[in-house]
DNA sequence: CCGTTCACTTGACATCGTTATGTCATATAA
DNA sequence: TTATATGACATAACGATGTCAAGTGAACGG
């Protein structure tokens, strides 16, 4: 199973070069021009190849951009694992609220395809079983921390489901940013810039779900 | 301009049924189908035509699905219409809340049409004007009555700019109804009912925006 | 030197939205 | 009545897309 040879390793170094050049060349053109705008084509020819030698390193269109995505999602799962060190919940709720919108408008692409689009096939391994999704990252951050508010008996009593909460919350940031990814530029509403908007958003929430109305 | 003969007004009569037919059964194919996986062909095959038929009808196949929806939508402008009568503004969020989400439930392809994919241009009259967009009305009601919510007193003196608090209402609940249209089979998320969500939400987001801590 | 592996190309297939052109019934005009 | 025009459709095709089967050729191990 080791690579026995200089060469061997040799051959394999090229191939994950080339394997990291398509995402590489994807991602720029995905930014530039869009997913679905983006042709299998395009993505080859950027890097002086046919568009079936992408097939040679990812299973279809799909699987490359969940491996794209999944890659940039490493940076907004970081961020939120720095943020789990805030020892207050209500805090870190703030700092996650902060981060995740922060990460989404930053990358518009990625954040459209994975948690604004079907998607059938939940993504599977090489080996058939399915993978790490980080959007389910993202949402256990925020169900341990609003987990840990309700626990400290920081929330109103009727609000006892975790799972509630914790969909209220990132449903609240998710709305605002995918508002705005697909209708900022509708001329008829006046838009509030949305990290504002987010801003107040997360501390109207967590003000209206506190126990006490300090 | 006018008809001037019986014949003619039957010919006017007929391709206006022939017109609805290919709407019904675009309808029909988008909610078992979705939109993007529905065909030209498949539709007019339905209705024993050709594809090119239905140009003849429609400009393309996105001012076929533009003018389905906003015939859907007059359902909801119409739910909210109503709700305009309840006198306080607070009560009345809370039922554009819950008729928006409601709506969005139950018609799933055309709210997704509508508020969460992009659209380049915006719909055009026949005659090349902008047309009237279903979604700025359901936007109004919720600005309108939010401004009357800040005109008297309602909210902290701190949101004090109604843009910000519409489309914070808004992106509230857009955002559980969008999270549950594409994630709702995610099966690592326990999901609650996301009109129960969206419940809480409103009311979470009333108490947290209102001035006295009632 | 020989055979195998494998990254990659060639050429094609099916399907999509869309269009140029043809057809034929009906309505109007002479 | 006959000729012309309109317009609602069909036929056939175009270009583009994702994808695949079959081939090619260099690098490798024996």
């Amino acid at each position: 199973m080791l690579p026995r040879s200089p060469s061997l390793v040799r051959r394999k170094r090229q191939k994950a070069e080339t394997r990291q050049s398509i995402l590489d060349a994807a991602r720029d053109l995905f930014v530039v021009d869009g997913i679905e705008a983006t042709t299998m084509r395009a993505i080859a020819a950027k890097i002086g190849y046919t568009a079936t030698a992408i097939y040679h390193h990812f299973r279809d269109k799909d699987a490359l951009i969940e491996e794209l995505c999944v890659a940039d999602f490493t940076a907004l799962g970081k961020a939120m694992y720095k943020i789990g060190h805030i020892v207050d919940p209500v805090d870190r709720l703030r700092a996650l609220g902060a981060a995740y919108a922060e990460f989404a408008l930053a990358n518009p692409s990625q954040y459209r395809f994975m948690f604004m689009t079907l998607h059938r096939h939940g993504p599977v391994d090489e080996s058939g079983h399915p993978t790490h999704k980080p959007d389910e990252d993202a949402y256990q951050f925020v169900f341990q921390t609003v987990s840990e508010g309700i626990a400290r008996d920081l929330f109103r009593e009727e609000l006892t489901n975790p799972h509630e909460l914790a969909q209220m919350m990132w449903a609240g940031v998710h709305g605002v940013v995918s508002l705005w990814l697909t209708h900022s530029d509708d001329p008829y509403i006046e838009w509030h810039p949305p990290i504002q908007t987010i801003h107040t958003m997360v501390n109207v929430m967590i003000r209206g779900a506190a126990r006490s109305s300090a």
